[in-house]
DNA sequence: AAAAATCTGTTGCATTTGCAACTAATTTAT
DNA sequence: ATAAATTAGTTGCAAATGCAACAGATTTTT
């Protein structure tokens, strides 16, 4: 698998090379995209931060996504869904490319090489998304919110290496993200550090088992 | 995109087309795969079912996700997790092709129109896991069991144009599905029904509202 | 520098959910 | 055809969770 960095660098002029491919900018809290079906649209958030959201029949807002540097989202890959509003917005200023995937894919047929490495790099990020979905759906299939926090905990302890870590988003976000309660997930907090499984300084967490 | 056909069609001789890709053939309750990480393993069910399994340090079972035909699994798209053992075990007769992800990338490289036409044709299909996965996540972000139900079974109407359907698996299976207690779900659908919301009629479901 | 907005932290209360434990029905294996 | 296993359907009860409503801290905007 690529390295992020190959990815970037790929990515870096490829407004450049093809037409079909657009680059946008987007200030925080702007609409990056819809999610409109029949346009296959697909994008790859370069640069910045994006939140998901999905408005349902009673006008609820829910953050169902987060996506960041390289994370690759769109139609496409999304469910037509009658009765939800979906759309993309900038939680940060953003970059973002926008191509439509038969066009990249019907080139591909026509050996063009630039299109063909276009091909095999949205593979690569298809499949780094494919983790990060993988991760969220074992969170979410945790029966109860210690243990959604404790199995979220633990894969950021490997990922740093260290029983210590610093969440990567707020703790409103964070209750989102495990789609439960904010205030049952700051009450399930207090309990972990009355109990000695964790200790908490703000978005700090330290890990006090094994 | 693809339609299935095309997809199966691809298939249907792969092993004898490439030496790196191997199909196998497991009967019922048989073990598929383990996700064992560093192997980046990818599978792609041909023929069957099959459920991706966790046991967690307790010993509790999970069925954590359902493959079915032309579904795309393995490691290469899953987490490494450190306190889980994660299996795929074959729920029917399954029909699998195995092949190690990087041996099909680096030989595309090389130019050879088989595997560009493989790789496509797994982009392809990561496209359309990725709507089976983006719908489930939509799914279990639902805060209650009643939504969640009713979220389904408005996708499964759409499915099938039609207000009656068939569930597609068994309703303890759709209990796991949606990672929800059995019994909280049966109860909860016979609240449904006595609210007049649904007809139920073992797995036959007809919603009597809109 | 002040005002506005967002985020953090806490609590009481009602509701939902999970769990345990059964029986009945259906499906699969022998 | 019978036995074994799995699935469906119920219920009581305790525990977990969501909701509402705050106040204080922090961050962002003007």
């Amino acid at each position: 698998m690529e390295t992020n960095s190959d990815v970037t660098n790929f990515f870096e002029n490829l407004e450049s090379k093809c037409n079909k491919v657009t680059k946008r900018s987007f200030s925080k809290g702007q609409t990056v995209t819809t999610y409109i079906e029949k346009r296959n649209q697909m994008c790859i958030l370069y640069k910045g931060e994006a939140d998901l959201i999905r408005y349902d029949f009673n006008g609820n807002k829910t953050i169902i996504g987060h996506f960041s540097n390289n994370d690759i989202f769109g139609e496409v890959l999304y469910p037509a869904n009658t009765n939800n509003e979906l759309f993309v917005q900038a939680k940060t200023n953003c970059e973002v490319f926008f191509f439509i995937y038969s066009d990249i894919k019907n080139k591909c047929k026509s050996n063009c090489p630039f299109h063909k490495e276009l091909s095999e790099q949205i593979n690569s990020l298809l499949m780094n998304q494919f983790v990060t979905l993988n991760t969220r759906i074992e969170l979410l299939t945790k029966k109860n919110i210690r243990d959604k926090l404790l199995s979220y905990f633990d894969i950021l302890s490997n990922q740093n290496l260290s029983k210590s870590f610093t969440l990567p988003f707020s703790l409103t976000d964070l209750a989102d993200f495990l789609s439960v309660d904010r205030s049952a997930m700051m009450r399930e907090l207090s309990y972990l550090k009355e109990e000695g499984f964790i200790k908490k300084n703000g978005k700090r967490i330290t890990l006090l088992y094994e």
